[in-house]
DNA sequence: ACGAAAAATGCTGCATGCAGAATACAAAAG
DNA sequence: CTTTTGTATTCTGCATGCAGCATTTTTCGT
């Protein structure tokens, strides 16, 4: 087989300054699919010539993304010996679960503070979105939403840092949650969560948001833990 | 100047497996301190070809290194222009302390949960340490105590999510801090604080450990915003 | 003398080459 | 048959070479 490059490059199009990709860059955010997606299951080891040859690009670009990547912690750097897609455990995703409840409890209360009603109203049409995939039972879809909400949410509390952390665990976490929601009444209970959520930013009710999306995540270690 | 190296290689001293350590990861803690301690300010380049000769390595894994402290926040990576040491603005600096407040104050709840006696008494004795350093005047080492504190009662938490957030944070603010504390009453405030917080501890107090935590970073953001 | 175009320099980004470590394999000893 | 030791292969880690972009300097036109 020809080494075809499969990278998805970020299309030329738009406007603006055309942004030349590195490939470093677009090599990092392949990986991270490739690892969030289940094509590289933890533990496998990241051979640099293979994996290298296997998507068309030679290993310097592919060493420095995977020492981004390390950082981010998706994978772990062995001395010598390479790296390997990290492995989590049930405690660890118990403990990313709690930071991260943490984490929006914190930008819920931001967010009733210093959200415009412009904003809200775009988290509430992104609610509505969300539920319509719902109904129409793709499960895609409903969760790519559903993390734009979280995200969104977290967003209004107008918080650098609060953002990127919650963008990395969410990451971490974004292979697990594929597994959760096995059931229908579970799923519909993390729906009407959400509906409670948006009422309470509506409201901008502080403590209710907060309190809501804690509950949300308790919840969703309910929801996945079967699973791990 | 030649160009001799003055990586501080970790010693091989110690027990255990003679764990051979990578130039790139030894470059990561070596850049890492450099920008903490102003070595490299805000705003530098970091010009591959002058760093590496300067440090007496080649590009490659300087360059690795520095993919790796991109990802942790601390460089700025510039398409085709390389990359430069990231300036943070006082809301960033304070938008830090948000976040770190609510996670100790997360830490300091779960510590009085799960942490066992002795562990409590180490950090007691961090605590008597850094008071005498505090009389002392000796700042240089209040600091580092003030922060293995910190860490140590973050660790008391178990979870390792936690323990990782809050060292990249404490890291990122590590060149702020330095400025800190600079009047004499305001220090003694900050060692008051710590006090209390090690005896709530102690009493495995969650909620007045959880809010003396809170109003520690609170009011460190007043000690710094001077300096800003 | 001022501004614009063009050459020149320096730097980044990527590929490749080479040395050494780690692992796999094979042969020999128990 | 198991264990051990020596060898071969594979892979990582680092250095270097080269092409292309960015920036600076030079040169030319007005």
């Amino acid at each position: 087989m020809d080494e075809i490059s499969t990278l998805d490059r970020p299309a030329s199009s738009g406007p603006g300054p055309i942004r030349r990709t590195a490939l470093h860059d677009t090599l990092v955010n392949h990986l991270r699919d490739m690892i969030i997606e289940g094509h590289l299951e933890p533990g496998t080891r990241l051979h640099e010539g293979q994996l290298g040859e296997q998507l068309g690009v030679s290993r310097t670009p592919l060493r420095e993304a995977i020492k981004y990547l390390a950082s981010e912690g998706l994978v772990e750097l062995v001395p010598s010996r390479g790296a390997v897609v990290k492995r989590f455990s049930g405690k660890d995703v118990q403990d990313m679960l709690a930071v991260l409840r943490n984490l929006e409890e914190l930008a819920g209360k931001l967010a009733c503070q210093l959200a415009s009603d412009a904003e809200i109203a775009h988290v509430r049409a992104l609610h509505d979105e969300m539920v319509r995939r719902y109904k129409a039972a793709d499960r895609l879809q409903y969760y790519k939403l559903n993390q734009d909400i979280h995200t969104a949410i977290v967003r209004l509390a107008q918080n650098a840092t609060l953002a990127d952390m919650h963008q990395m665990l969410q990451t971490r976490l974004k292979r697990i949650r594929f597994i959760g929601h096995e059931g229908a009444e579970k799923w519909a209970a993390a729906v009407a969560e959400h509906e409670e959520m948006i009422s309470a930013l509506e409201a901008r009710d502080a403590a209710r948001l907060s309190d809501v999306l804690g509950r949300h995540l308790a919840n969703a270690w309910e929801r996945v833990r079967s699973a791990i």
